[in-house]
This record gives structure tokens, C-alpha cells and sequence, in this order.
DNA sequence: CATAAAAATGTCGACGTTGTCATTCGCTTG
DNA sequence: CAAGCGAATGACAACGTCGACATTTTTATG
């Protein structure tokens, strides 16, 4: 492979000048880059990272740790975003998984130091709270989608899912809405807790009483190993003698079995029973009819965000703890109807 | 950063012994193996894998380009797969996105190629044919989920649609079903193809009449902006005079809406219509009431043998074009009933 | 014991790039 | 014209590791 060596014979300059050149540094003469640039185009000259990384302790790479652990459609967009600020400021993605595994992420961060990582970001399937290893080195780190435990001085960027069920909540009672139904998601996710929060206070705020809500437990266990009660729970809710004017569902996932539920009773959507999910996930969410209404989880802006403030942090070389929430846009379609 | 010379002025060892022990070398002994080893754990160090690619021009680690434009689960699990393998076998994952540009796929391979990656997997979205820009370069490369334009010399890992639809179509027939309808995904991409061209085939050599059937378009268009008629198709296949007895979905997405189509007309499932998928996304195919039977595209394992090959291609020099088909099990549900 | 071979260890330069500082060149001012 | 300053370029060693080969030590054999 061609190296600087050439370059700098073939343009007839010191290596150094051809360095000068390829990092667009200042005090270069145009007859001399324009030469410098010939010749890296004539020999197709690509600079090697590894041999800028040993000299400038610079490796411009960022890792990213995810947790996936099976199928995981609701994330991807996570690691979109990161790729999109990385590839607009020159960076490069190196990727490792540990599907779960305490010891995997060990060996990953052993990894990451190989390569000399410029700084970390640390990404969840779901919005929760973990433990990273991070505290055993001082490599930058940003957390995306979940949060460290409050000992850890890391920052964290997460989606509002607060806000984003209170809008829904609020969608709903605006439209009339006063018998509600929710069907949890996953108790052991942060996200999960977050939401129904927001769907009681709101409601309580609104002034309605405990008893006029229909809470109902969606799923539960570890994740990846999820016992699924959504199809039977929201049957039951629907067949109630005062059954919900609408149903808030944990996430659009959930929502395709109340669907199924309220269309196998003979109940119309949005006619008789108006539904809301969580999350956007648009192959669900586009797929259901009537199209769902739903609250969107920013996870684009998640891993973009995470990126830039990574950035930020390896470049101040100072942590500063603190989270930054992102909204969560409600997305009105036609799963809901006014009373 | 501790580098090899600490450790063996801690050791009192040459720069070399310590090499030979980190890389498993032969020829030391085991009291100095325990020497060096303890100055490695008490120093904390740990290899810089750049300075091991400059010397020795092995950087182990493998480019995945990828081509994500939109929330796209179908085929995380490639990443996993490609992820589970690597991590068992000490290499590291450079990971970069076109988002479907051509440009941008350019930048990558200069990218990958600065870092001195050993191999490329591309992969796709979704199973189509693609031209990547590997023959401007001899860079080690597997197409996963892909296949290259014939004009290049590329081994590629593809699923077998065309089974998978073939397995689906016997197991209606073999259930009695002889009106089956059709709602074809997306007709761009080789997968639809493949599918339809495997239903058409079976039903043909059951003895079926092409009059038999019904099919219809579900979607068109260019990825990420399809125009999306599978409810539409489903209600009016399901109103016809003679409507199918079971229905075969291009995908596992499609079928919410086919599933919902049956709902609202008021027809159950699989008693007054059976219906089948394809590719087994669990999100949905799970979450579907009754769970949906359908062919499971082997999405983990593309990427598994991906890596494994590249390996394998790696280490031979020498590019073997041939294209690996991995198939699609037959997922039996409660989607489907024997008349 | 002497010799040869194998095992064990060490020396040194190479890889590609850039940080640091030295040197040269060109321009401006008195 | 000379001196000073800034711009432009170059020289060289350093970064961390390992390939290639040299040297030393140990073991086996006659």
C-alpha cells in the first residue's frame, strides 16, 4: 500500500509537507499542495489510521456498546443516528454487543482500549437503568436510552417518555375520553414506569378518580423472556359492563393485540373503542387500521445527540453528569375518535 | 498507557518474551510466562491494536457496510450474527451506514480501507441485488442478504425465499386449502420475487388452475417509500364471491393488515380463513391472535456464515464466487386449519 | 567430556505518520 | 542594502509492536 514516503518522492516535498497537506494544516503554498495532491491522486494514496493513532494518540473512533439480546426492531435507529453525526464529522463506528452478558462487556471494554477508543456510548434495547463497567476506566462515555446508576458521574440522553404519555393521556381527555384503559408494558423497564406515571397523574391532575381507570398488567419478566398477558388482558377489559372508551397501550406492539382483541368482540376501532400506543414503530404503527396514534420515541435524535455531546465530552475532558431528555412527539392518525 | 516496555522492564524481560507471551508464542518458559503475566495484570496493560496492524499488517478487524434508510428490523439479527461470531473469534466490527447513498458508500470503503480492514460484509435491508464498489478495490468481500450484479466475482449468503414460500405453500396444500390468495410484497426486491415465483410453481405442479388463485400487488415502490395496498387488498380478496380459504402474506408486516381486513368483515381466523407470513419477525408475528405460521428468514445465521466465510476468504486469498443459500423454516402457528 | 541440536531469550530495525524544532526563503521596513 | 519577522519547508525522532535474525542457554547423544 502506498504510504506518505511516495507521495512526498513523487510530489518532490518532505513527508511532512504531504502531511501538512492531507490535515489541510496552514503554511502550504498552493503550487506546493496542488503538486502534494497530484501525486496522492496518481498513486491513490489513502492515509493509514493505525500509524496516526500510535503518533497522535487520536483514533477518531468512537465504540458502541449495545445489550441486544434477540430481535430488536426499536433501537436501530439509535445506532442510525449515531452513524449519521459520525459520518458528517469523520468519525468511525467500531461496534460490540454483548447480548446480555456481564462478562461479554468486560472483554468488550478491554476491546475498546485495544483501539485506543476516543470515548464510548453505551446503548439499551430498552429505556432502563443499567450498571456499566465504565467506572473502572476513564474513558468518556455517554449513556443512550438508559441511565446509570446514581453513583456513576456519566451522562445520559433518554427519550421523555414522561411527557409522551402525558400527551397521550391528555390527547385522550381532550376527545372526551373519561373511562380509560392501560395495559402495562414490561414493569422492570424504566420506560415502562415512566409512562403509566404520567397516565395517572395526568388523569388525576384531570380530575378523574382511580376508579375510572382500568389498569392492566401487559407483560412481564426478564427481557427477551417476556410472558405476554396483552391479548387476554385487554379481552377482559373490553368485556367488561363499563368498558374503556379508549385504551392507552405500553407500546405499539402490544397495540396489534388489542386491536385483534377489539376487532374479534365485534367492537369497531375507532368507533367504540379508540386506541393509543407508545413508541412509533411504524411497521406496526402504519400497519394497523386504522393507523395508529401514538407517541414517538426520538431515537434517531437519541443516538445523533449522544454522539455530538461524546464529542463534546472527549473534547473538554471533563464529565459533566447530568441527563438530557428527549421528547416524545405525538403522532395523531386515526386510531382515536372525540366523544 | 502502559506499553510493552513497562512491562518488561517490570518483568525483567525483553520487549520480544512479552510479545511472545500476549500472542501465545511457543518457546517460553513457564517461569517467565508467570513473571510476565503478573506485570500485565499489576500494570494494567493492554495491546494497542494499531501498532499491531502497522507492524504486522493484520488489523482483524471487518468493515459492515449497511443500508439502512428507515427503521429497518428485519435484519438486525444479521448484525448480531456477524457480532456473536466475531466476538468468538478476537475480531472487531468497523460499522458504517450508506442510508442508500451511493456517495456516501464511496467515503466508506476509503474509510475501511484507511483503517486497513480485513474484510467487507455488505448487507442489506432487504434481499435484492445490489452493485457494490468492491471491484474498485480487492478488498475480501461477502454480500449478506445480497446479491452482487453477475458481472462480479463476489460469494454471497442469501436466504432461500423461494423454499421457505415453497414449504409454506405445500403445508396449505397438504391442509386441504385449495382457493389460496396471494398478496405480493414489494415487487423490487428479489425476495418477492422468489416467494411468488415459488408459490406459483407448487400450486402449478399440485395441479392447481392459475384460476384458482388470487393475487394481488401489496406494495410498490422504492424502499422506504413504498405505497402500501395490503389492507385494501385483503378486504376485497375477502369479499369476493368465492374468497380463498387461506391467504398467503408477502411478509409478516402485511399480514396485520390482512389479519385485520378478516377481523373487520367479521371473519375469523384460521376458522373462516387461514392466513401465513413470511420471515417469522417476532414483533409481530408473536404479537399476532392467533400467533401467525409462517417461513422464518435466517437472519442470525446469514450472519454467522457471513463472517465465517469472509474468514474463510480472508485467509485463503483466493475469492471463490458462488452464492450460499441458508432456508427458511417452516414456523407452525395457530394461524392455519385443515378443512 | 565434547559436540550438536533444540529451546529460550534478546537485539534491532521496520511499519506509517506526525510532533517538535531547525532551517531556509520571501517580504517588509528603516 | 541590511536586518528582522513571518511564512514555508524540511529533518528527525517518537509512538508501540513484532518480524527477522542473532545470541545464549539447555538438553541430548556419542
Amino acid at each position: 500500500m502506498v504510504s506518505i514516503v511516495s507521495v512526498a518522492k513523487a510530489a518532490g516535498v518532505s513527508n511532512k509537507t504531504v502531511s501538512r497537506v492531507i490535515n489541510g494544516e496552514p503554511h502550504v503554498t498552493e503550487d506546493t499542495r496542488e503538486r502534494v495532491e497530484k501525486a496522492i491522486r496518481d498513486l491513490g494514496y489513502i492515509p493509514n489510521m493505525a500509524a496516526r493513532q500510535i503518533r497522535s494518540s487520536r483514533s477518531n473512533t468512537f465504540g458502541i456498546i449495545t445489550d441486544y439480546v434477540s430481535t430488536t426492531p426499536y433501537s436501530v435507529d439509535i445506532v442510525r443516528g449515531i452513524q449519521d453525526w459520525a459520518n458528517t464529522h469523520g468519525k468511525s463506528i467500531l461496534m460490540a454487543n454483548t447480548g446480555g452478558l456481564p462478562e461479554r462487556e468486560a472483554e468488550i471494554w478491554k476491546m475498546f482500549q485495544s483501539h485506543r477508543i476516543d470515548g464510548v456510548l453505551y446503548v439499551t434495547m430498552y429505556h432502563r437503568v443499567v450498571d456499566p463497567e465504565a467506572g473502572d476506566v476513564s474513558i468518556p462515555t455517554v449513556m443512550i436510552n438508559c441511565r446509570p446508576q446514581t453513583s456513576e458521574l456519566l451522562p445520559s440522553v433518554e427519550p421523555d417518555d414522561f411527557q409522551g404519555a402525558r400527551d397521550l393521556t391528555r390527547y385522550l381527555l381532550e376527545r372526551g375520553h373519561r373511562r380509560i384503559g392501560y395495559i402495562r408494558l414490561n414493569p422492570i423497564l424504566l420506560g415502562a414506569e415512566l409512562r403509566l406515571d404520567a397516565f395517572r397523574r395526568t388523569v388525576k391532575e384531570f380530575g378523574l378518580a382511580e376508579s375510572d381507570l382500568s389498569i392492566r398488567l401487559g407483560m412481564e419478566g426478564p427481557v427477551g423472556a417476556e410472558e405476554n398477558y396483552v391479548f387476554a388482558a385487554a379481552t377482559e377489559m373490553l368485556q367488561q359492563k363499563d368498558r374503556p372508551t379508549a385504551i392507552m397501550s405500553g407500546n405499539d406492539e402490544m397495540a396489534i393485540q388489542i386491536y385483534i382483541a377489539a376487532l374479534t368482540l365485534g367492537l369497531r376501532i375507532p368507533q367504540d373503542v379508540s386506541i393509543v400506543g407508545f413508541d412509533d414503530f411504524r411497521t406496526v404503527s402504519l400497519a394497523l387500521k386504522p393507523e395508529l396514534t401514538t407517541a414517538a420515541l426520538p431515537y434517531y435524535d437519541l443516538g445523533f445527540q449522544g454522539a455530538e455531546w461524546l464529542n463534546g465530552v472527549i473534547s473538554e475532558e471533563k464529565v459533566r453528569a447530568s441527563r438530557r431528555v428527549v421528547s416524545c412527539k405525538l403522532v395523531e392518525r386515526t386510531s382515536v375518535r372525540a366523544l
